[in-house]
RNA sequence: UUAUUUAUUCCUUUACAGUCCCUAAUACCUGAGGAAAGUCGGAGCUCCGCAGGGCAGGGUGCUGGAUAACGUCCAGUGGGGGCGACCCCAAGGAAAGUGCCACAGAAAUAAACCGCCGGGAGCGAAAGUUCUCUGGUAAGGAUGGAACGGUGAGGUAAGAGCUCACCAGCAGGCAGGUGACUGUCUGGCUAGGUAAACCCCACCUGGAGCAAGACCGAAUAGAGGAGCAGUGAGGUCGCCCGCCUCGCUCCCGGGUUAGGUCGCUGGAGGUGCUAGGCAACUAGCAUCCUAGAUAGAUGAUUAUCAAAUACAGAACUCCGCUUAUAGAUUUACUUGCUAC
């Protein structure tokens, strides 16, 4: 798990990023981003009952959790995310998340 | 365990030392299911006015037992199915009342369409035959899921439980059984189906649910004005009674996104043995037991295990039911095939 610091738990922070953060769109994740004024990352991430049953949904929120946490230094601080799973992530592997994600974070020029 | 900061204790003071909390790092330990699912039934627990009475509403519906309780389970009874092992059934009441019974058919709790028989009238010598005539008749035909018990015999103008025998059904007695019911005798002679239609009968039923609810913290402002009412308003399902609380509405002014702790897991618990019981289950003894989160939990990579994996993830707890499923395991029996 990530630190308590590093989470987003309101569900008002989430509906702010999602009208005010900016948004980008991957093959299996959609990210929203927006600046905090902090000094570290904070992150949340949102499974809808689209994807599948708990099971996929917890799996789907366990690998973006490791993506998150194996790239955290390679992010520059200073932001909120939302990282939202698309339905087709219950079909790729690890690797594919990944590079999904960089792609994303370097398209928002934090990577 | 280490480190940092703060507070506190001790002390005249300082230092050393100790304790608690927060944070970070490291190490170690622990962490889902048979259905955790659907949320269908029941219960514990919590709060609401301790919930009293009546009506309404809802539920259950063969009998006896088990259980904290149930719409669950066990053992029976009665139906139904299967060659069989065995399986299935919301299975009270239709002589309390009402409704409905499509199409077909003359008629669907009401009967004469065809037919059969007697009488009358006409025709005819008679046999007989005809009818806008009259009466009897439910045996036969035709329709239907169902036509006012069935089969046979007597009986009759023709018929008819009109009479008799057997069968089905009904009522009552007796015997057996805790009981559902079964057996038998007697009687009168027949009573359509539908209650998952209204309804009747018996029993059960207050409501909301862990976002229940309790505590701590933060913030905190109303002796303001006007109108209305006092047979008023509100109070955890509807209506009436009873009970409890309070004036009410509008305007003006003020406050409001700050959370934390508990509830929160050891219990109607699992396993084994003994005893009781046909069984469900109960009692005693022994022994075993580690999720408890709060954006809400089993990551990535590699190796290994003989190989492989379905349905699927706790959110207060428990007992059931239902549904989804790869594989594994156990006992008793039935049927088929093959061999002896």
């Amino acid at each position: 798990m990530l630190d308590k610091k590093r989470r987003i738990n309101r569900g008002k922070e989430y509906g702010y990023l999602y009208k005010n953060g900016r948004r980008i769109t991957g093959k299996y994740i959609i990210v929203f981003i927006k600046e905090n004024n902090l000094a570290h990352n904070r992150f949340g991430i949102v499974t809808s009952k689209k994807i599948g049953n708990a099971v996929i949904r917890n799996r789907a929120k366990r690998q973006i959790r490791e993506v998150i946490r194996k790239n955290l230094q390679l992010v520059r601080p200073g932001y909120n995310m939302v990282v939202i799973a698309r339905f087709n992530i219950k079909e790729v592997i690890f690797e594919l998340i990944e590079k999904d994600y960089l792609r994303i974070m370097k398209k928002a020029s934090l990577y």
